[in-house]
DNA sequence: GTGAAAGCGCTAACAA
DNA sequence: TTGTTAGCGCTTTCAC
């Protein structure tokens, strides 16, 4: 055995208490950097805590406080498989918690909308809210309003597309640089020496997680596959519909488009478009977003490899840093580092 | 909003006491199904408990237990990137656990060796310990000693390699069936029409977990790549040495290998071989483990894809499992359900 | 500024 | 077979 040979008890206030010669309630205070505590026992209480290694026991302390942790997920109104996933799993996750003093919820806002976003964000009841996660568009007002969350002690994080210029605490979704810069590896080795163009979904120029991905795939796409011309992006907004009217013209005004970068949400449109027979022969594709659609096009062959984030992780990771967060405690980095999943028909989770 | 609009608070075993019209003891006797209470009372318990839909706080009970869990991993040997990784992340969630009532420790068994590893497991002190996760091959006498461990009380998981004949509690890894064939898939696009063979890297034939990866790998080629010939399993033990002695014949004696499956471990024999410069063209190569060996190996193009399990999550998640199963709790299984990760150079996670 | 004491939800002696 | 009571580590009145 190399690990957890003896069992030194881990210190309580108790101890600091003891060590510091002060009651129970000074160390309280001076853990939770309440005021009405006078310098020198700050110092003294805060040594003891050093000396010793203490660590506060937090569901010790959540079980004492009785506080309910209040978090708000404020998700887009659009509608697709992507958001109702993730919808999904805020309300599994939200009974889980019943029992840990915890409690979700989710509001919408219109997609792509800064304005409306910035006002629901506005609209909130800061008393009575822990943390608030945010999947939005970045701008100015937006980061305004973010900023008065924090002033009132809100903690908020961003999600899936980062607002980084906000002073959110953290960032809860992958690399969209690096899933684009994957997309366009996978294209072009299923691709191989064949020359042709490449045709690129996108959903909004406002969608920060879109621009990233954009990015890096263009980056990989011309250091890599030269001989593969990709095209200006096709904004197709999340809307099935739209998409679905757009492909036509795109595929017909470009010719000789071999592989498909749809790098946002409303794989529906597409795959109507292909299940019509129009499209001799299929484009390579890949595609964002495993959801009941795309894993029935990757079963199929419609598509041929799937870039992906998990809604579960994403929603847990969310909550456990708004917890940390919450508790000025440490978050563990690795486990919340959301992975980009790729998905061939092979390795796709059962169910 | 949607969820937690009204907030019923939790119910707790003060609740059920009084409806049930018995003494917290008692409650408490029911609810940890200890003996000492009459049938027609438990029924009593029982039955407020279902009318409250009464959930136990298992933060309080093990604040008031004063438990501390004590878990120990069995794992190989045998020295290779994967499994100090492995032992690097129990030694890192050991530390943060501490805090947590938490105890984590490791043994080592000589690798492929189903005798000394159910002579470990008979050693093991099953009063001292709650949970065991084994990383082993599944043999009779394995089958054995894991049935001992389980008749005195102790939970038991697989890690990596599952042991389904045993009454393990949990299977903690991939499935490595799937993640064999999607080895295969990723072989057969990135190689394209081009005919040639492949040759297959495993570690042992009495480890499960690359018996099935064989398997599934083989599945696929024969369905969708039959214009590539799959060559017999090259055995390196795991062992760098071995492997880097025996591929150059297995080479020549074949000719025109253009592929290479590594299922196991031991990459750095494989690299050290390449890097020898002793092989022109370069076949294209999928690998296990992202460990730093093979992601420079990624990133320098060397090899083409690795296949990954992420040793941090197999180590959380067995964690979680042995104290849900000690504890009697459910297990999230999407949470639990280890991802077969593909890493592109792109997509490779950052340090 | 500081401390004493009650209590969060649960368990575990010890009595009865 | 059942109940009483004193904690687990921490927070929070309410006094001093």
């Amino acid at each position: 055995m190399k690990t957890g040979q003896d069992t030194p008890l881990n210190p309580t206030i108790n101890d600091i208490a003891r060590v510091a010669k002060v009651s129970l309630a000074t160390v309280d205070r001076v853990l939770n950097a309440r005021p009405g505590v006078r310098d020198k026992t700050v110092q003294k209480v805060h040594k003891a805590i050093a000396d010793l290694g203490y660590v506060r026991d937090t569901a010790a302390a959540n079980l004492a406080r009785g506080r309910i942790y209040n978090f708000v997920f404020i998700l887009p109104s659009n509608s697709n498989e992507f958001l109702s996933s993730l919808e999904t799993q805020i309300d599994a996750l939200s009974r889980g918690l019943r029992h840990e003093r915890t409690r979700l919820s989710f509001i919408h806002v219109a997609a792509f909308d800064p304005v409306a976003l910035a006002k629901a964000i506005d609209s909130l009841d800061t008393q009575a809210i822990d943390g608030v996660a945010i999947l939005g568009p970045e701008t100015p007002s937006v980061r305004d309003s973010i900023a008065h969350l924090k002033e009132n002690g809100v903690t908020v994080v961003s999600l899936v597309a980062d607002i980084p210029s906000s002073e959110r605490d953290h960032y809860v979704g992958i690399d969209n640089i690096a899933a684009g810069r994957t997309a366009a590896q996978l294209l072009g080795r299923f691709l191989g020496p064949q020359q042709g163009k490449i045709l690129i979904l996108t959903g909004s120029m406002l969608a920060r997680d879109h621009l990233e991905r954009r990015l890096g795939f263009d980056e990989v796409m011309a250091r890599d596959f030269p001989h593969l011309q990709v095209l200006a992006s096709l904004e197709g907004r999340d809307d099935p519909d739209l998409i679905e009217r757009l492909i036509p013209g795109a595929l017909f005004d470009n010719g000789n488009v071999i592989g498909i970068y749809s790098s946002a949400a409303g794989n529906e449109g597409l795959l109507r478009f292909f299940r019509s027979g129009a499209c001799h022969p299929k484009p390579v594709v890949v595609a964002h977003e495993l959801t009941p659609l795309s894993r029935e096009a990757l079963a199929g062959g419609l598509f041929d490899a799937v870039i992906s984030q998990d809604t579960g992780h994403l929603v847990r990771s969310a909550v456990r840093v708004m917890r940390a967060k919450r508790d000025k405690m440490p978050i563990n980095a690795a486990q919340e580092r959301i992975r980009i999943d790729v998905y061939l028909k092979e390795n796709m989770p059962p169910e």
